[in-house]
DNA sequence: CGTCACATTGACAGGCTTCAAACTGAGTGG
DNA sequence: CCACTCAGTTTGAAGCCTGTCAATGTGACG
C-alpha cells in the first residue's frame, strides 16, 4: 500500500502550481528552479496513517518533501520502547539525513494521511552541482530541523510534565499557524496520547492525566481532533519557551 | 581572551600540513579542496576551556572547525536549567546551524582549552557556489550531527540514568577512539560531574550516585581526568546502544 | 450488540530531585 | 610550610513527580 499514483496530470506539471508553495512560509522561487525541481521530482505518493515512509535502517531511501498531512521521525530502542524525535508538516523534508549519510538512523511513519514528493535520492549530488541555490536551501532546512531537534531535546531534559505539553502544543500550533491551516485558535490535532507520549518521553498514564489537567486549567481545549488554544499567553508562559519559527523557509 | 595567534607560519600554509587531516578518521581531499579551504580559513584561533565559542542569539557566528579540544552545544531556560545538546571533538563542524539561519539558537562553549580554524560565514556561500563537492560535506557533516543529537534524544526520552551514563560514555569512547585519543581502553574525559548532569538532563546528586554505582559494577573506571572502559560489553548492553559511528567523514 | 482501539481514573511503588552537609584537592597568601 | 579558600565531589535523608499495574469508560465499526 506504500504507493497509490495520484489522478492528476503529471507530476512536472504539477510542480509549477504546486498550492503549498503559493503560501506565505516559503520563499518563492526562480522559474529555473522550479523546471529542476519538477525535473528531479520522480513520483507523487499517497502514504496511509501508519504506515513508514522511512523504516530504521533503511539504505535507499529517497528524499521527501511532504505535501499534505502529518508525519514523524522516530528511533526505537531493543526492548520496544520508542521515542518520536519530531513531527514533520507540509513543507518540511524528509529523508536527507537518510540520503546523506546513505542509511537512516531513525524510521519515518505517516501520522495521518500524507501525499509525498518524491526526489531520487542519486540526483540529490546533481542538485548540489548544478543548482547551488537549491543545495543551500537544502542544506538550510536539514538546520532547521536540528534546531527543533534541539529544543525537543531541552524540553525532554530539563522540562516537566506540564512544561513539556505546553510547549509541544505552542510549537505545533505555530508551525500549523505558519501554514495557514489555524483557524480561530484551532487546528487539527492528530496524535494519539501515546504519540503525545513518546513525543514527551513520558508514560502514558501520566500524559493523560497531566493533559486532561491542563485542559481544566484552560490551557486549551480538545475536541473532535482538533485543539483550540483557549489561553495562548498562560501557555507560553508555562512553556517558557521564546523562540519563533522562521517567518519564511525554503521548499523544494 | 578570545584570540591568541598562535606561533605558527601562516594559517594558509597550515592547512597544508594540517596533522588532523592525516588521522584515518577523515577523507582525503583534492590539493584543490584543500586549497580552497586554505583560502577560505580567516583565522587559527585558542580559546580557554570555559569560555563561549558562539554566544546563544549571536546573529554574525563564524563558521568553525573544532582542531584541538573539546567543546559542547547547549540551551539554557529563563530559569537557569541548561541542556547540553551534544559534545564535540575534533574535527567536528561548529555553527553550521548559526550560519545558515543567521542567528544561534543555542550556545558553543570551550570545554577544554581549544584550538578552532574560523571560516567566515559570507564565504559559506561562495563554497556552494565554487565547491559543490565541500558543500556536499558541509551538508553531510550537518545531517551526522543531527544523527548524534536523534541518539541524545532518544536516550533521554527513554533510558533510565544508568542507561543514560552507558550509553554517552560508550558514545565518546568511540568517538575518541575514532580519532585515535584512546590507549589501552584509556582516554582523556574532561566532563564535570555538572556537565554530564546537563547533558544527561539529571540532577547533579542523581548523576553522582549513579555515576559511582556504575564504577563500583565495574563497567569504567576515572582517575587523574581519565576515563578507563574497564567492560566495554557489559556497558554496551546496558547502553543498548548498538549503532557504529562512520568509518569516515569529511573534514574542512 | 460484541469487538477493539483509545482514553480515563485510582492506587501504589520507586526513580529521581531537592536539601543539606561533609569531604577532597589544588591554588593562594601569610 | 601551613592555614585558608573555593570549586568540585560525595553522601545521607526526605519527599514528590512520574512510572507501573489494573480496571473502567467510550466511541467507531461490523
Amino acid at each position: 500500500m506504500l504507493t497509490n499514483p495520484p489522478p492528476r496530470p503529471s507530476a512536472h506539471l504539477w510542480c509549477h502550481a504546486c498550492p503549498l508553495r503559493q503560501k506565505q512560509a516559503f520563499h518563492p522561487k526562480s522559474a529555473e528552479e522550479v523546471d529542476f525541481l519538477a525535473e528531479m521530482k520522480m513520483d507523487h505518493r499517497r502514504i496511509a496513517a501508519g504506515q513508514e515512509i522511512i523504516f530504521p535502517g533503511q539504505a535507499d531511501a529517497e528524499l521527501f518533501t511532504l505535501f499534505s498531512g502529518w508525519a514523524f521521525r522516530y528511533k526505537v530502542l531493543a526492548d520496544g520502547r520508542r521515542q518520536i524525535l519530531n513531527f514533520l508538516l507540509p513543507g518540511d523534508l524528509m529523508g536527507l539525513q537518510a540520503s546523506l549519510l546513505s542509511v537512516a538512523q531513525h524510521g519515518i511513519e505517516a501520522l495521518t494521511d500524507v501525499e509525498v514528493c518524491v526526489f531520487p535520492r542519486r540526483k540529490v549530488w546533481d542538485l548540489f552541482v548544478k543548482m547551488p541555490q537549491l543545495a543551500y536551501e537544502v542544506a538550510w532546512l536539514g538546520s532547521r530541523e536540528e534546531s527543533l531537534i534541539d529544543e525537543n531535546l531541552l524540553s525532554i531534559g530539563q522540562r516537566n510534565a506540564t512544561e513539556r505539553i505546553a510547549s509541544l502544543v505552542i510549537s505545533l500550533y505555530r508551525r500549523a499557524e505558519a501554514l495557514g491551516l489555524v483557524n480561530d485558535r484551532s487546528f487539527v490535532f492528530p496524535l494519539s496520547q501515546q504519540q503525545l507520549a513518546d513525543a514527551l518521553g513520558l508514560s502514558l498514564v501520566h500524559t493523560n492525566k497531566t493533559w486532561a489537567k491542563l485542559r481544566r486549567a484552560g490551557l486549551f481545549s480538545f475536541a473532535q481532533g482538533r485543539l483550540t488554544l483557549e489561553n495562548p499567553r498562560l501557555t507560553e508562559r508555562i512553556a517558557a519557551q521564546y523562540e519563533r519559527d522562521f517567518a519564511q523557509r525554503p521548499l523544494l
